[in-house]
DNA sequence: AGAATATATGTAGAGTTGTTCAGACGTTAA
DNA sequence: TTAACGTCTGAACAACTCTACATATATTCT
């Protein structure tokens, strides 16, 4: 949490924390400081990741590509406590990473976030894992 | 970190974190388990966006989608203390997801890893930053 | 050589996060 | 109604993370 207040750039960006020294380039930092997203979206970005920071939370989403679950079932399939399970769909609800569909005493989570879908399946194929039949080969015909 | 040792299912996943009540739908838990990634991978790939779970270093690596820079202009861009800079890209030497360049009293940094890249730009399109030049848009011809 | 510069590192303290346990809540079955 | 069940929540604690400051190292300049 820097709390940089990014506006137009040509001011330095906070007092305190500006280069102490002079720019090796100043024209690429400029240009740089110009496309920046701004700190809410940065920091929105933030948090999508850090909610896919955790061993737990990533297998119970690996859990959810392949479509709803109970929290029982994900309890079974993560290896996570009923409980874990629970308190880490608390933290995907807020941003809207998962929804709930609720029939009698159980809760069924899955996907709500396309996007997060694909942050997945691409950190998966980067980790190796050849994302079995998520990832289509693209053959010759 | 929760440590499941998960081969061949079958096996509950570990004494005292299985299920208390029995499965909802054994067939789908048995199915997701076989396919998740193993133990490593996820770790892996907990860790990576973990890297990414920090504003500051997503600065840093937003910055750097443009190309290389060196620590004093990254602070300036980021607006981020130059030891703040140095301790963040520390993080991001370990796996790989930046390369060092020296020149000189230097050090100019870069993105070394193309995933990193796309989870990046995947991140951006998503919080509704429209990735200005760096997401091409999709014309008619 | 010494001074200034650019980056790197160690460390300590505040803050955050994940996990576990205990218990709450609403739902269904007896 | 009471009991069992599935899920949710709160609190406590250890583990970790970020930041800041001080210092270290390496390079260039004079």
């Amino acid at each position: 949490m820097t709390g940089t207040v990014q506006g137009m750039p040509t001011a330095p960006t906070r007092p305190g924390s500006e280069c102490a020294t002079r720019l090796v380039d100043a024209e690429k930092v400029q240009a740089v400081r110009s496309r920046m997203p701004a700190e809410a979206d940065v920091a929105e970005l933030a948090v999508i990741f850090g909610l896919l920071s955790d061993p737990g939370r990533v297998r119970i989403l690996i859990a959810l590509l392949e479509g709803e679950m109970c929290v029982c079932d994900l309890a079974a399939t993560t290896g996570l406590s009923e409980s874990g399970v629970s308190h880490a769909l608390r933290l995907l609800r807020g941003p809207r990473v998962v929804q709930v569909r609720r029939a009698g005493r159980r809760a069924y989570y899955s996907l709500a976030d396309s996007h997060v879908r694909m942050l997945l399946d691409l950190g998966l194929t980067h980790v190796g894992h050849a994302g079995q039949d998520r990832l289509k080969m693209v053959t010759n015909s």
